[in-house]
DNA sequence: ACCTTTCCTGAGTGAGTGCTCAGTCAAATA
DNA sequence: TATTTGACTGAGCACTCACTCAGGAAAGGT
C-alpha cells in the first residue's frame, strides 16, 4: 500500500488557507506549492486542475461545517424547537467568528461564478444551503408539535431566518457591520416571528 | 463633430456589462476594446487602470441606484411609514430584478476583495449601503410617529430589514432560491415585526 | 534480486495579461 | 496658414500563469 496521502492533506489545507486569505486569482499554483514545501508538480498529480483543488476545498468545507453542525445539534437536548432555532443561529454565529476565514471563502469568493458551468460546484453549494434550511425548518416543526412555535410555514420562515442570520456575516466578515452587536435584536425578532 | 465623451461613455456602458456578466478576472482590457470597438490605448487614455475602470463602474452604479430610490421615494406619497417601509421592500427587489447583472456586479464580485486595500471602492460600498439602510430607517422613524410602528430601534430593524431583502435578492441571483416566491411572506414577516 | 506501481519533482512551455509609447490625424488656436 | 493640442491607435513589452512531461525515488509484490 502507497504512503498515506500525507501531501495531498496538506495541499488541501494550505490551499484553503490561501484562497481564503487571498481568494482565488490571487493565489497562484506556484504560491500554494510554495507554502506547502512539495513541488508543482504534484499539485497537479493529485488534482487535476486548479478549479478541481478548489472545489476540494468547498467539499471539505462542506463536510466539516454539516458535521459540526449536526454534532452539535446531537450533543444539545433542546427542551423546545424554539430553543432550538434560537441555539442554531447562536451556532451559526459562533461558526462564523471561529472559521471566519472559510465563510470569506463561502460567502466571497469565485464560486458563484464556476457554480452556473460546473454541477459539482453548484451541487456542493446547494447541498450547504438546503442543509443549513433544513435545521431551521426541522427545529421549527418540532417548536410546531411542541407548542412553542405558533402556526407558520416552516419552509418558508426558515429561509427567512437563514438568510438574516447569513445575512448579517455577510456584512461583518465585509466589516460593513459588526454582527455581534445586533446579536439580541437578532434572536428577539426570530423570536417575534414564531412565539405563538 | 464627433460626440462628446462619446467613446468614454461607451467603454464604461460596454464594460458594465461584460464585468456583470464575466466577472472581474474574465474580463481582459482586450475584451472591451473589441466589444466597444475601441483600440486597447484609448481605454487606458480614459482610465488609468483596470481597476480604475471597474471602480468607475461600481461609481456609476452607485450614483443611478440611489438616484432612481431617492426619486421612486418622491414621486410616491406614502399616506403612513409603514406603507413606506412596504414600498421601499418592493422597489428594491424590482430593481433587483429589472438591473439583474448589475446587481451581480454588487454582490458577486471583486469588490469586496479590492475594498480592503481601496479607500475609495470601500467608500463607494459604504455608501451604497448606508444610503439604502438609512432609506428604511426614515421610513421607521415617520412610521413611528404616524402611529403606524410600534417602539423599535428604527437603525437596528432598519438593518435586519435590509439584510433580509438583500440577502433573499443574493439567493436569488444565485439561482438558489427564487426570492419572488417569498415576496408575500416577506411582507408579511417585516410587518409583524412592525405593526404595534 | 527484480519488476511494477505509485508518488513526486521542477525546469520548461506557450498562451494570455495589463499596460506603454511613438506616432497619426483632425480640430482648435494663433 | 502654421502651430499646437488632445483624442486615439495598435504593435509590442515584460511578465505571470496554469499546466506538462521526462524522469527519479520509494514502496510493495514476487
Amino acid at each position: 500500500m502507497p504512503r498515506p496521502q500525507s501531501k495531498k492533506e496538506a495541499i488541501l489545507q494550505v490551499a484553503t488557507r490561501l484562497f481564503s486569505e487571498h481568494g482565488y486569482w490571487d493565489t497562484s499554483v506556484n504560491d500554494i506549492s510554495k507554502a506547502t514545501g512539495v513541488a508543482e508538480g504534484t499539485i497537479f498529480y493529485h488534482f487535476q486542475t486548479k478549479e478541481d483543488l478548489f472545489l476540494a476545498v468547498l467539499q471539505k468545507f462542506k463536510e466539516e461545517f454539516i458535521g459540526k453542525f449536526k454534532q452539535h445539534l446531537d450533543e444539545h437536548e433542546y427542551s423546545t424547537g424554539l430553543e432550538m432555532v434560537e441555539g442554531a443561529i447562536s451556532f451559526y454565529l459562533y461558526q462564523a467568528s471561529m472559521m471566519e476565514e472559510r465563510f470569506l471563502l463561502l460567502h466571497r469568493h469565485h464560486y458563484y461564478q464556476i457554480a452556473p458551468n460546473n454541477p459539482k460546484c453548484w451541487q456542493h453549494l446547494e447541498e450547504i444551503y438546503s442543509s443549513l434550511i433544513s435545521i431551521f425548518e426541522q427545529a421549527i416543526i418540532r417548536g410546531q408539535k411542541d407548542g412553542s412555535i405558533r402556526k407558520v410555514s416552516p419552509n418558508k420562515k426558515a429561509l427567512l431566518i437563514f438568510t438574516l442570520v447569513d445575512g448579517l456575516v455577510r456584512l461583518d466578515t465585509y466589516n460593513l457591520y459588526k454582527a455581534t452587536s445586533l446579536y439580541e435584536e437578532l434572536i428577539e425578532s426570530c423570536r417575534a416571528w414564531l412565539k405563538p
